[in-house]
DNA sequence: GTAGCTGCAAAGTTTTTGCAGAAGC
DNA sequence: GCTTCTGCAAAAACTTTGCAGCTAC
């Protein structure tokens, strides 16, 4: 993510570049594809300044949010998650995901094939779509494997 | 849905077939598309048993989730909603939804058309898809009237 | 210098838990 | 009758807010 774009984007709407603010977006930068939770960002950013609180990651997330420099996703459990925007894909949606039910681990896919679906939906409802979010629950291959093995093992 | 099936799961699990399970269960089968949140769940149950306990609406919803008689869908508005599983469709799959990011409106869609990119994700990760869930974002045909009503009155 | 930002602590929400009495089986 | 469930209240978990001091510009 470019850093400086973000700074251009703070500064046009009257925001400060301040260095905690950077510093969230380097984290979300340096983790691209975890998903942070607000608590996960929190104990990053404490490891480079101690003295951060958590009441800033919960606002600085909702400036960038509206930035649309992050997005933020909810794999149901409770937790709000934040990821940077894909915006460098040049499509501005979102990533999806493959969620896998067994070991909870979650993968970030960069397709983009729902034209069809899109098309359909505003033949039938007139309801425009500007963006999508996919999330595909399943086993990655490693618990697949591990799965199979079992099974060949109770034959 | 059928309120038989769900009485023998509850059985099968040595669990107990109550009136307030039933009320749940009655309450999402009555409101089978608006993804009803707890609070809204414990106000219509109050309706019709004012003495009910938010509490024990917390409980049923995780034991109709353990069931897969309902699921759980996040619109990251920080509110845990709840459906009845489409099980009577036979796909056994979520629903997709599509939400006005104006009026914050969701429409249930039935259609599933992931098929290519479930067979893509397969053969690139090795992921194995049992289930997905689709949320599509944008203008619903009144809020895009409405968009384009205020853009005739400006030119 | 003036805005807006941060850190702390306190308050708000949403959800979970403990327990005594009630209900299902 | 024993187990599980419910309702209440208290607690926990997550998020927001108020305020005095600090920082960006």
């Amino acid at each position: 993510m470019n850093e400086e774009k973000v700074k251009d984007l703070l500064r046009e709407k009257g925001l400060k570049v301040t260095s905690q603010r950077l510093m969230v977006l380097n984290i979300l930068s340096a983790h691209g594809d975890e998903h942070l939770t607000v608590e996960e960002i929190y104990d990053l950013a404490k490891e480079e300044s101690p003295e951060i609180g958590l009441a800033t990651i919960y606002r600085t997330v909702q400036v960038l949010l509206e930035l649309h420099v992050i997005e933020k996703v909810t794999f149901d459990d409770g937790f709000a998650r934040y990821e940077l925007n894909g915006e460098e894909t040049g499509s501005g949606h979102r990533h999806h995901h493959a969620i896998c039910t067994q070991c909870g681990k979650v993968y970030s896919l960069e397709t983009d094939l729902l034209d069809t679906l899109e098309k359909q939906v505003f033949e039938s409802l007139g309801f425009e779509v500007t963006d999508h979010e996919v999330k595909l629950y399943g086993l990655c291959s490693a618990c697949r494997r591990k799965a199979q093995n079992a099974m060949e093992v109770k034959t």
